[in-house]
DNA sequence: GGCGTAATGTTAAAATTATAACATTGAGTG
DNA sequence: CACTCAATGTTATAATTTTAACATTACGCC
C-alpha cells in the first residue's frame, strides 16, 4: 500500500466514476505505469474496482456490494431470501398497486415481477427503485425526501400523507426485528413513517421476515404482529407465532 | 432469436437482478445447456447482459448502458460532456445546494463533487441519484414521484412547490435544444415544472449544454437564454449567442 | 557513495476464454 | 417416413488473461 499506488487508484476511481469499464491496458497507459503495477494495486489495495476479464469494472450502483460473485451470495442468505420473496410473490395478482418496503429482503421479488402484464410498485428505497426501473412493465412511485445512506432510503415529513393518498393494494413489508409481544421493529426512524402508512392503508398487509429476525429488537417499533394479515417466513419454528395467531387472522405461510 | 433462446434470458436476467457476475459455467448449468449456447444466446439476443471475462454481467443501475467501453464513450461525446461539467464544477462552492438536472450532460459533473467537503444535491432523476447516492460527503434530496423511464427521472404534481421551498444555491440545468430566439427546450413535459422552479428558487443559474443543442428545437420550452446567469458550452460558434447576449448580462464560458 | 529495501518492469509458462468449424439432435412438413 | 432446417453440442485452435519468477529501478539511510 504505496502513496502512489493510492494516488493510482483514486484516478482509476475518477475514470470509472461514470460507469463503464477500463482495459488494463488503457489503465496502465492512463496512470504510466505497466499493467503489472496496476494488477498489484488492485489485489493490493482494497477499493470498489474490480478486475473482470481484463477490464476494470465498479459497481457504480450503490447498494450494491462491488462485484461479488452470485455463487457465493447464494450460499448465504440469498437463497433464503428468493425463496421467501418466491412464496410472497404468488399473493400478486395482475393489476396490483403494491408497496415495496426498504431492505435487501424483498430486492428478489423485483425480478419475478417481469412476468405480470401490469403493475404498480410505490417505493421510498433507492435500491427497489433502481431494480423496477428496468422493469418496462411496472409503473414506478418513488417517495422522495433525504437520502439516508445505511438503508438506502429516501424519508421526508409528508411521506406519510402522500402513501395514504395512493391507492395501494398489498403492503409488501420487510423488518429488522420481530418479537410475538413488543411488535415489529426496524433500524431506522425514518423508515417508521412510510411503514404505518402503507400498513394503515392497504387492503392487504405482508410481513416478509427471515426466521433469524425473530426473538429480535430493534430501535424503531412500527407495528404489532396483528396489524398484518400474512406472514411469510422460512421456519415453522419462529416462535410462538403460530400458536398465539393461529388462522385466520394472521396467515403464517412458510417459503 | 428463438423461444427458449428469450427464456434463458429471462432466467439469467432474473438470476442477475440483484446484481453480481454469474460464471458463463454455472449460466450454462443454470439453464441446462452447454456454454456456447448462452455465448450464442447473448451474442444474438440484444440484452442488458454482457460477457466480461468469461462471467456474465448485468448493468443494474438503470441510465447507464450495460456495460459499455470507456474507450469508446471516450471518443463520441463523453469527452465533451466531461469537459463541459469541469468547466461547471468550476463555479460549485464549498457548502453550495446544488439543484442538478436530469440527462446524461451533468452525470460527469458528479463524480467531482467528492473533492468538496459538504455539499447537498437536490434532483429529479434516478441515474443522478444513483451517482449521488455513493458519496458520501453530499446530503442527497431526491424529488420522488412518478417515473418517466425515457428521461430517468419523476415527476410530480407538487415538485414546483417543494423545489422552492428548498434552499437552492446554484441551478444547473440541461437541454435538448438552444434556440436564441425561441428559447430552451427539452423532451418531455414533466421536465418543464422542476427545471422552472429551479431557475426560479436558485441564486445562481447555469446552463450545461453541448454545441450540438444549438439551433435545435424540442418539444418543451422551459425557459429563455436570459433567465440563466451563465452558460456553459463547447464550442464558440455556439450561433449568434454572444453578439445578442453580451456580457455581463449573461456569461458565457467555454469550456 | 554504497547498501538495502520497496516499488516497478519484464519475461515466460500456465490457465482461461473466445472463435470457428463441423457434428448431432429434434421438431415440423410434404 | 424421410427430408430440411434451425438449434444445440463438440472439438480443436487461436487469442487473451493470469500467475509466478526474476530483473531492474528508485529512494532513503548509514
Amino acid at each position: 500500500m504505496n502513496d502512489r499506488s493510492a494516488q493510482r487508484m483514486a484516478m482509476l476511481q475518477e475514470a470509472l466514476a461514470s460507469g463503464g469499464t477500463l482495459h488494463l491496458r488503457d489503465a496502465a497507459e492512463l496512470c504510466g505505469v505497466s499493467e503489472m503495477t496496476i494488477r498489484r494495486d488492485l489485489s493490493t489495495q482494497p477499493s470498489a474496482i474490480s478486475l473482470l476479464g481484463g477490464r476494470l469494472v465498479m459497481a457504480s450502483c450503490p447498494g450494491v456490494t462491488p462485484v461479488y460473485d452470485l455463487t457465493e451470495q447464494q450460499s448465504s442468505h440469498y437463497q433464503v431470501k428468493q425463496r421467501l420473496c418466491q412464496r410472497a410473490a404468488s399473493f400478486i395478482e395482475e393489476g396490483d398497486t403494491l408497496f415495496i418496503d426498504c431492505g435487501s429482503t424483498l430486492i428478489p421479488l423485483l425480478s419475478q415481477l417481469s412476468r405480470f402484464h401490469e403493475l404498480t410498485v410505490v417505493t421510498y428505497a433507492l435500491n427497489v427503485a433502481n431494480a423496477v426501473a428496468a422493469l418496462p412493465n411496472v409503473r414506478l412511485v418513488l417517495l422522495g425526501g433525504l437520502f439516508y445512506a445505511s438503508s438506502q432510503s429516501f424519508g421526508s415529513d409528508g411521506m406519510g400523507a402522500a402513501i395514504e393518498r395512493l391507492g395501494i393494494n398489498k403492503a409488501l413489508i420487510s423488518a429488522a426485528g420481530v418479537d410475538c409481544e413488543r411488535g415489529v421493529s426496524c433500524f431506522h426512524f425514518h423508515e417508521v413513517g412510510p411503514k404505518q402508512a402503507a400498513i394503515a392503508t392497504a387492503m392487504q398487509r405482508l410481513l416478509i421476515v427471515d426466521a433469524s429476525k425473530f426473538g429480535v429488537v430493534r430501535p424503531a417499533y412500527f407495528a404489532s404482529l396483528e396489524d398484518f394479515d400474512i406472514v411469510v417466513t422460512d421456519d415453522e419454528r419462529a416462535p410462538g407465532l403460530l400458536e398465539r395467531h393461529p388462522l385466520p387472522t394472521l396467515s403464517v405461510t412458510l417459503a
